[in-house]
DNA sequence: GCCGTTTTCGGCCCGACTGTTTTCAGTCG
């Protein structure tokens, strides 16, 4: 049993939240949040780092202790200190960090005077009419903590990226309609492309009607009475808070046009980021807030992000590259990725048609992908293991192989490529014969059933398959359903050591429910060489549109048009997929 | 608990909003 890096990025985090209830010193408790963010996208294995003899405290944020400490979770999978802390303060008490408007302060002190556990606890003191002997708890703050919990009960917490981009856009469609509006731009984890948001923020900014004022509050008052708020939890002059009918938060946040850049930049994060270039501002005596870069108390830029970044020594940084991966130390020396963009994708690699379960025949397929510009698209139906989909068996797809040849006969511009996403049996055979397999242009190939293995049989039985001459790509690695299903435990380093070996490439699934590779995983694929394939996994003509999505996310991972194989032509790519 | 081109001690990002106060604590991002 190995404890990966975020086994113990959230021990750490637990650590941080009972601290906090406890009252601890507060900058021990970013100590302890610090470390766990370094940790959870730290490239390298800390049990690998450990039984290399190295010394963790290089690890930025890791001092002696805390290096102890890791030590001690790697060795025995516990850490005394966390039992020792959970014995005086329950961790049950964590779920109610989550309710909005409960912080650490007030949990302690549900605890101490009620002896509140949990939130069932806590939603019975209320109902019994008592949370408000507390001292600084009003009626208004009784009811919006029932509400919440309400809401808890009822709302899914995250929504997916296309659905919260979806929603952002209508209101910000709805915002641009006034007249003084300069400005509506999405900011925050949205604009990041994070696979899941939270919540939105919005950012506005308004043509001043005369010089003097700065702040206009009755904007806000017309904003926030868009037809799809359901509620106001909070509103000023310059910032708004509103929860929408289909349960998702959207923070508002008016500020005037000279500090567009400084707020968008602050807005949009992530926190780490913004910590960083605070940071790097700071050592060169300057102030960075949401209102602009500012040397002692004068305005010295803020009207763009190029700006901001330009007065404390950087290049305009990507809003995906922004999570303090290493995109500041990148911009410092010069070696920010040119990012892969739409624009860059030549053709995709995996999609269906009505001969399984897909909604489009190959040709109106072929006729779609052209009109996106692309040369190429791989028909990969599904095999016959794969029946509720009415998987092809041999025959079926030999009829399908020389439809596609007629076809390519007459066609002008796109060629379909002959394709299987051929399912990955559980010994790591294919579910195709070689005889078959060796017709196909391409073999995309995936894992539909028995998710429930070892890390080790799992990880085993896809390079068993990869064993297979005729294997080219691994398709939705790791076969997670975000918000649905959990991926499969695989070790992903170990497949991409054999995909380099072996000459496969992985997939990057761009289905919006998907997104998988994620984007760590995309930038471990780069600094293994492994090139990835950007694929829709379309089951329409429409779907192969989630190609955005899919760039979205392999932007995130730091991917240039370089490290993705479907930038490159057919005839090219041809001769990479030939194995050894 | 971490960290160091002022520092091995004394800092650590900080402004907006709410609800409760009667000047501010708590929370959030």
């Amino acid at each position: 049993m190995t404890v990966s890096n975020n086994d113990v990025a959230s021990v750490f985090e637990t650590m941080a939240d009972l601290l906090e209830i406890e009252g601890a010193n507060q900058f021990r408790v970013r100590a302890y949040r610090n470390a766990a963010r370094t940790l959870d996208v730290l490239p390298e294995p800390l049990a690998d780092m450990v039984s290399k003899g190295r010394d963790l405290t290089e690890i930025p944020g890791i001092g002696k202790d805390l290096a102890g400490k890791i030590m001690e979770i790697i060795s025995t999978g516990k850490l005394a200190a966390l039992e020792e802390i959970s014995d005086r303060t329950p961790p049950g008490l964590l779920a109610l960090l989550k309710i909005h408007g409960v912080g650490p302060k007030r949990v302690r002190a549900f605890h101490e005077k009620f002896k509140v556990k949990t939130i069932e606890d806590l939603d019975k003191i209320i109902k019994d009419g008592k949370l408000k002997e507390l001292r600084g708890i009003g009626p208004k703050l009784e009811r919006s903590i029932l509400d919440e919990i309400d809401r808890k009960k009822n709302e899914p917490s995250r929504f997916g990226i296309d659905v919260a981009g979806r929603i952002a856009d209508d209101y910000i469609k709805y915002i641009l309609n006034f007249k003084n509006i300069k400005n509506a731009i999405i900011a925050g984890s949205c604009r990041r492309k994070q696979e899941t948001v939270g919540d939105l923020d919005i950012l506005v900014t308004f043509t001043r009607p005369n010089p003097a004022v700065t702040m206009v509050p009755a904007i806000m008052d017309k904003l926030v009475k868009y037809d799809g708020v359901n509620k106001i939890l909070a509103k000023g002059g310059t910032r708004a808070t509103v929860l929408l009918k289909n349960g998702i938060q959207v923070d508002i946040r008016v500020v005037p046009e000279s500090s567009y850049g400084s707020a968008l930049l602050y807005f949009t994060g992530s926190k780490a980021h913004n910590i960083a270039v605070r940071s790097i501002a700071i050592k060169k005596g300057l102030k960075v807030n949401e209102y602009g870069v500012f040397k002692r108390d004068k305005a010295i830029a803020g009207r763009t992000e190029e700006e901001v970044y330009g007065k404390i020594g950087l290049p305009y940084i990507e809003p995906e590259l922004r999570e303090n991966r290493g995109e500041i130390e990148a911009a410092l020396s010069g070696r920010l990725p040119r990012l892969i963009t739409e624009k860059d994708i030549r053709g995709d690699f995996h999609a269906h048609t009505v001969e399984t379960d897909g909604h489009n025949t190959p040709e109106e397929m072929a006729m779609a992908a052209k009109r996106r510009g692309y040369t190429f698209l791989a028909i990969t139906d599904h095999t016959k293991r794969l029946t509720v989909a009415r998987g092809l068996d041999p025959k079926r797809l030999a009829a399908q192989i020389k439809k596609i040849d007629k076809f390519n006969e007459k066609s002008d511009g796109l060629i379909l490529l002959k394709g299987s996403e051929v399912d990955i049996l559980e010994d790591g055979s294919l579910d195709l014969p070689d005889d078959i397999l060796k017709e196909l242009d391409v073999r995309v190939c995936s894992v539909h059933y028995k998710f429930n293995l070892t890390e080790k049989q799992q990880t085993e039985r896809i390079i068993r398959a990869m064993d297979n001459p005729y294997f080219n790509i691994f398709a939705h690695p790791t076969g997670k359903l975000i918000g649905s299903r959990p991926q499969y435990k695989i070790d992903i380093e170990r497949i991409l050591v054999a995909a380099k070996e072996r000459g496969c490439f992985l997939e990057l699934n761009a289905q919006p429910e998907r997104l998988d590779l994620d984007d760590v995983h995309c930038k471990m694929a780069k600094n293994h060489g492994v090139k990835v394939v950007v694929s829709t996994d379309a089951h329409s003509e429409a779907e192969l549109g989630f190609m955005r999505f899919g760039i979205q996310q392999a932007r995130r991972g730091w991917l240039e048009p370089g490290d993705i194989l479907n930038t490159l032509g057919w005839n090219e790519i041809r001769k990479l997929l030939k194995r050894k």
